[in-house]
RNA sequence: CGGGACGUAGCUCAGCUUGGUAGAGCGCUUGGUUUGGGACCAAGAAGUCGCAUGUUCAAAUCGUGUCGUCCCGACCA
């Protein structure tokens, strides 16, 4: 047997052209279709159980915080968007509106929520009365539409699903600790859940969302060096209460405005981990939430089929009954590389191929997904060992991603510095920043790059504006982004 | 939304220049032989050539429009 990696004939390899790898993987692994409107995706139950499993997990940290689902109209009155100026102009753009119902024209346009901080607005200011209504903490799973001008499969689409939570609290003390604990969900659960590692800042005033007043990132590298924001938390002070009313009495019977906050991810993060861990054998999918887990593939001539498929119906009885997300797949007429190639693009963490020489020597071989290792495990040791195995995939996942963002990160002193640096390579730069949108703007123009955010705990100090040379008070990472 | 490329069977594509019977490989179905990294033989099914419209005796082929996809730019989760 060949030693060198037996590569999908069928997905272009990452170096050769990033984003047909992207497609590929995304049309092989059988996640998704394209609908026939634009920028519109089918996500296959396949691509879906990804979202599902994405829902599972952060849906269980939200209630563990104290969140509550609740869900919100899709249509909203064009004038909602007319409330806050900064909303209006930041969503304008992007929306799209239903004009016409029933062959008659509407008296008011509807939008179609690109985002629902003026419906959540609108209701809170009924719901909340006194102090003792608040905090609301209400979350939605919804879709939402954006007329982008250019889309891209999960990552970019004109409808895409997500969840946005939004609070109201007496405070900014309280508004701004709700926005950091779900900031710090959002990291937590893309570190351990999908293993990818982020960046946690807060975003420049160029970048932060229409009507925020601070806004939160965290911020991933994809494999060809470009940025995902992954997930955003904005504190929105009093600038949507005030828009829509939400007051309340306080303690001292006065009249306050609340502070509020939202916050989001959507299925771009699907995007985000095909980018993040997909190889040129296909999608590689973090064990945590890997719809299976393990495959088990018996092999053997047909005389010992019933002897091997007993076995292998054992071993998956027993890492069922263990929690673990196995499948097996007997299917007959179908050869086991076949297989083996077909799990290994659908991303699947760990193989199990169990045989009649295993079988003679008490034993099955288990592959991970990550390293292509092959290991023979003892059966008596079996549901153990395959467990730490999978296990040891999400770890492996994640500090290859580590590895990978902390190779293509770098710093500098000047614009021009960061201009032949993006010549050569693609990544995530540290560089002082004046705080001047022009100097911002200026690097953009110059280098494709925007400011991702302002990390909380940069791996580099920079004390001077790359741009302009004068004190940099911040220090900033920039990336070309999706 | 600007610049470029593309749209023919489930998938990848040929055919278009020079208008005249709809093609290949893979996949699929059936039967048989196979099964430790994408097996083999045989038979078979499958396409109003993206859609609309114009030119023509005749359009996959030429023209126009439109929708969609990809790549490059400006806008974004």
């Amino acid at each position: 047997m060949a030693q060198e990696k037996t590569v999908s004939k069928e997905i272009t390899p990452q170096s050769e052209d990033f984003s047909r790898w992207y497609l590929d993987v995304i049309k092989k692994a059988d996640l998704m279709d394209y609908a026939p409107v634009r920028g519109c995706i089918v996500f296959k139950p396949d691509g879906y159980a990804l979202w599902e499993g994405i829902q599972q997990e952060l849906d269980r940290r939200f209630k563990e915080t104290g969140h509550r689902n609740a869900y919100f109209p899709l249509f909203i009155p064009e004038s909602f968007f007319q409330k806050e100026k900064e909303h209006v102009e930041g969503f304008n753009p992007e929306l799209p509106f239903v004009t016409e119902a029933g062959g008659e024209q509407l008296e008011e346009k509807l939008a179609i929520r690109p985002t629902s901080e003026t419906m959540f607005g609108h209701m809170y200011a009924k719901w909340i009365q006194s102090y003792r209504d608040l905090p609301m903490l209400i979350n939605q799973w919804a879709n939402v539409v954006r007329w982008e001008k250019r889309t891209l499969p999960f990552l970019r689409t004109s409808e895409f699903l997500w969840q946005e939570g939004h609070t109201a609290h007496e405070d900014e003390v309280d508004a701004r600790k709700e926005t950091m604990q779900m900031l710090e969900i959002y990291r937590e659960f893309s570190e351990n859940v999908l293993a990818i590692p982020v960046i946690t800042g807060q975003k420049t005033p160029s970048e932060k969302f229409a009507g925020a007043v601070d806004t939160f990132s965290i911020e991933a590298m994809m494999q060809d060096g470009r940025a995902v924001q992954a997930g955003t938390s904005h504190y929105l002070g009093t600038n949507f209460a005030k828009a829509f009313e939400i007051q309340f009495t306080d303690r001292e019977n006065q009249l306050q405005f609340c502070h509020t906050t939202s916050w989001g991810v959507s299925t771009r993060l699907i995007g985000a981990l095909i980018m993040v861990h997909g190889d040129d054998r296909g999608l590689v999918l973090p064990p945590k939430l890997a719809p299976t887990q393990a495959v088990i593939i018996p092999i053997g001539p047909a005389k010992l089929r019933e002897t091997v498929n007993a076995k292998a119906e054992e071993l998956y009885n027993e890492l069922r009954k263990a929690g673990v997300r196995v499948k097996l797949d007997d299917r007959e007429g179908i050869t086991p590389g076949w297989k083996f190639n077909e799990y290994e693009m659908r991303g699947v963490p760990v193989r199990i191929e169990i045989g009649p020489r295993d079988i003679e020597n008490g034993q099955a071989i288990v592959v991970s997904r990550i390293t292509g290792a092959k290991v023979s495990v003892p059966l008596d040791d079996f549901v153990d060992q395959v467990q730490s195995m999978i296990a040891n995939v999400h770890t492996e996942m994640f500090n290859k991603a580590l590895a990978f963002q902390q190779e293509q990160t770098y710093d500098v002193d000047s614009l021009d510095q960061m201009k032949s640096l993006f010549e050569q390579k693609r990544g995530f730069v540290y560089a002082g920043w004046c705080g001047s949108a022009d100097c911002e703007k200026q690097v953009k123009e110059e280098t494709g790059a925007t400011s991702r955010n302002i990390p909380f705990e940069p791996k580099v100090k920079k004390n001077k504006c790359l741009v302009c040379g004068e004190h940099g008070e911040q220090t900033v990472v920039f990336a070309r982004a999706y």
